[in-house]
DNA sequence: GCTATTGACATACCAATGGTATGCCAATAG
DNA sequence: CTATTGGCATACCATTGGTATGTCAATAGC
């Protein structure tokens, strides 16, 4: 099995080295004579592997949104209550998109690389359906009022994306913090009074 | 003065058919061919007019980013208090940021194009600038309670772009008002009690 | 163990696209 | 009436994403 193994090892090399440069750089700015150079191979081999660049790309992404998600469920399972585990996973959610290179990749690149369609279907299927999950368990043991959970879960999945983004740039000390403040406000105001 | 007249016009054509190829298409979609056959003009006269592809992408996010303000300010300043002012420019801000191609100038391709800093620079000086003074006005007479008001600008504008990207894909229906009524309840929850 | 075949690449090349250098002609200045 | 500048068009270049082809080692079949 020395074929299969090298092969695994090739494609993960040149996920991982496009994640660094598309992290730092942006999309549209590496090209793929940086990639397969940073990857010690040449363009066949990447060719070998992926369809094109939005599909090296695509790779990337699903790494990112899978690690991202893996945090907020990791969070989340901690909590003893359903209220707990929302604000816990949503605290885990600002937190793990404000990780290195996570903003560019996912809410920068993604979008104006795989376009509409494509990234909303990733993107459902990864951080922000958790999100409804943890709304629809709220729902359910009336906590907060019955409502539809999607337009809420992307209301919220919005504020911490851009918080994220926000962070990301800003000097403002204590950024984080007041951040996390103000959407515990947010979260606090749906509950039922 | 025919010179300055047919220099407008040119630049004015440029600019209106580069919007709608960008929106319809997306940036990274649509040639400078193109968009010099739409305006009828040659690839001189748009590098007469404009620097680079980015450049003239610059041109039009300004534009479409100016409209929405001004929708903004024109639904706020008809309110008599400034709860009503922040809930009607929050309301405007959703339906100025749903109408067509919108969102793939401005949260699609904007970022991606222009990068973050300078994407950031013009973001603030539009539609952030004017949610972050009516949260500020409320803070100001005691409507809310006293807190930073960047981070919770920011967490709104993110809810509402996210949410104006998802209500243009879904075929969920009535939409925009659970959306509506999810961003009122969320608002409402930040006034003291 | 020997051969046939497939798979994992490397090499050479192509086409398209963003960008530039140059030239031309009419509008304005003096 | 001439000189000059501004507003473009034409021709061209260089980079880059993508492809067609070739090569050599690993595996399968006997």
């Amino acid at each position: 099995m020395r074929r299969a193994e090298q092969r695994e090892q090739t494609r993960q090399t040149l996920v991982r080295q496009s994640r660094l440069l598309f992290a730092a750089r942006g999309y549209p700015a590496v090209g793929l004579a940086q990639i397969v150079a940073a990857a010690g191979v040449t363009k066949g081999a990447l060719y070998h592997h992926f369809d094109s660049k939005a599909d090296i790309f695509r790779a990337v992404l699903e790494q990112v949104q899978q690690e991202v998600a893996e945090q907020i469920v990791t969070a989340a399972e901690a909590q003893p209550d359903s209220w707990t585990r929302l604000t816990a996973g949503c605290r885990a959610f600002l937190t793990a998109s404000t990780a290195p290179g996570v903003q560019q990749i996912m809410l920068i690149d993604g979008p104006a690389v795989l376009g509409w369609a494509e990234w909303r279907a990733l993107d459902e299927a990864a951080s922000a359906r958790h999100l409804a999950e943890a709304l629809a368990d709220l729902v359910a043991d009336g906590t907060i009022p019955a409502q539809p959970v999607a337009p809420l879960a992307h209301l919220l999945s919005g504020a911490m994306n851009e918080a994220a983004l926000w962070l990301a740039t800003t000097t403002t000390p204590n950024a984080l913090d007041h951040t996390w403040a103000a959407l515990a406000r947010l979260l606090h105001g749906l509950r039922v009074h």
